[in-house]
DNA sequence: TCATTAAATTGTT
DNA sequence: AACAATTTAATGA
C-alpha cells in the first residue's frame, strides 16, 4: 500500500552499523560527526511507501542505508516517469534542502528499506561548519550531474542489452553509491522497472551479461565482475568464433 | 535446529 | 501473459 513515510513519527535512533552505511559521516571532523549523529534519524519504509512527494517542504536531506528507492516525476497528465533507481549509500534532496524549496520529484521505496534523514538545519549548520562535508556534497550534485545526462543517453539507446548494462553501471556508481559494494540486490522486475523494459527482456540481457562475464546473476540480485565493460559494452560487439 | 509450507523470484514459452 | 522450477522466508514442533 501507498503509504506515507512519516520520519517524525516512524522514526528510530540508528544502529551502529547503519551509521557504518552512511558515507558522508566519515568526511567529518569528530565534534561535527557527534552533533550529525545526534539528529540523524532513520526509519523503515515499506514497498510503496513515500519517502518525499513532490511540492512537500523540504525536512530532511534524505538517504538509502538499506534498499532500495526510486525517484520519480509527478506528471499533470498522471503519466509518472522514473528518473533513478537509488540503491545503498545514495543520498538525495540536497538541492531542494540548499534552497529550502519544495521537492521536484517523489522518491518511493521499491523494497523494504532502511532510510535515513537528516534536519534540514543540521544540514545547512554542516555546510556552514565542515570542509568535508561542503567537498562531499558538492561532488554528490557534479555526479549526479553526470548521471541524469548519462541517463538521457541511455534513454535513446535502442540495443536493449546495452541500456540494461549501462542502467547497471549506473546503480555500481561508487562516489554516489558507496554503500552498493559488488552485490546489488534488485529483482529483475525492479530492474525492468527502472530501466523501461519488460521483464522478459531484462532477463534475457542479464544473461548475455553473465555469458560476457560483466555480471553473475545471482537470485534476488546481482554481482558485477567488470564495470568497465558495462559502461563501455563492449560484451555487444559481434561475438567471436570459439 | 530441522522439517514443512508459503511466498517470492527466476527461467521459459 | 502464463506457467513451472527454484530459492528464500516463515512457521511451528
Amino acid at each position: 500500500m501507498s503509504q506515507e513515510l512519516s520520519l517524525h513519527q516512524r522514526r528510530r535512533v540508528p544502529r551502529p552499523e547503519e551509521l557504518q552505511g552512511i558515507p558522508w559521516l566519515a568526511v567529518l571532523q569528530p565534534a561535527e560527526r557527534e552533533r550529525a549523529i545526534k539528529m540523524l534519524v532513520v526509519g523503515d519504509a515499506q514497498p510503496g511507501d513515500y519517502v518525499c512527494r513532490t511540492g512537500r517542504a523540504p525536512t530532511y536531506w534524505f538517504g538509502v542505508v538499506e534498499g532500495l528507492l526510486k525517484m520519480n516525476t509527478d506528471g499533470v497528465d498522471g503519466a509518472s516517469m522514473t528518473l533513478a533507481g537509488l540503491p545503498p549509500g545514495g543520498w538525495f534532496g540536497e538541492g531542494t534542502a540548499v534552497k529550502r524549496e519544495p521537492y521536484r520529484y517523489n522518491v518511493q521505496a521499491i523494497r523494504k528499506s532502511v532510510v535515513g534523514g537528516l534536519p534540514i538545519d543540521t544540514f545547512h549548520w554542516l555546510l556552514d561548519h565542515s570542509i568535508g562535508f561542503n567537498r562531499f556534497v558538492m561532488s554528490q550534485l557534479n555526479e549526479r550531474l553526470g548521471q541524469f545526462i548519462a541517463a538521457r543517453e541511455i534513454d535513446r539507446l535502442t540495443n536493449p542489452d546495452l541500456r540494461v548494462a549501462r542502467s547497471l553501471a549506473a546503480l555500481f556508481h561508487p562516489l554516489l553509491y558507496p554503500g552498493v559494494g559488488d552485490v546489488l540486490r534488485i529483482t529483475q522486475q525492479e530492474l525492468a522497472y527502472l530501466v523501461g523494459l519488460s521483464r522478459q527482456r531484462v532477463n534475457e540481457a542479464l544473461a548475455v551479461l553473465q555469458r560476457e562475464k560483466a555480471i553473475v546473476v545471482e537470485y534476488g540480485g546481482l554481482r558485477v565482475i567488470d564495470l568497465e565493460a558495462l559502461r563501455s559494452g563492449q560484451f555487444s560487439a559481434p561475438r567471436r568464433a570459439a
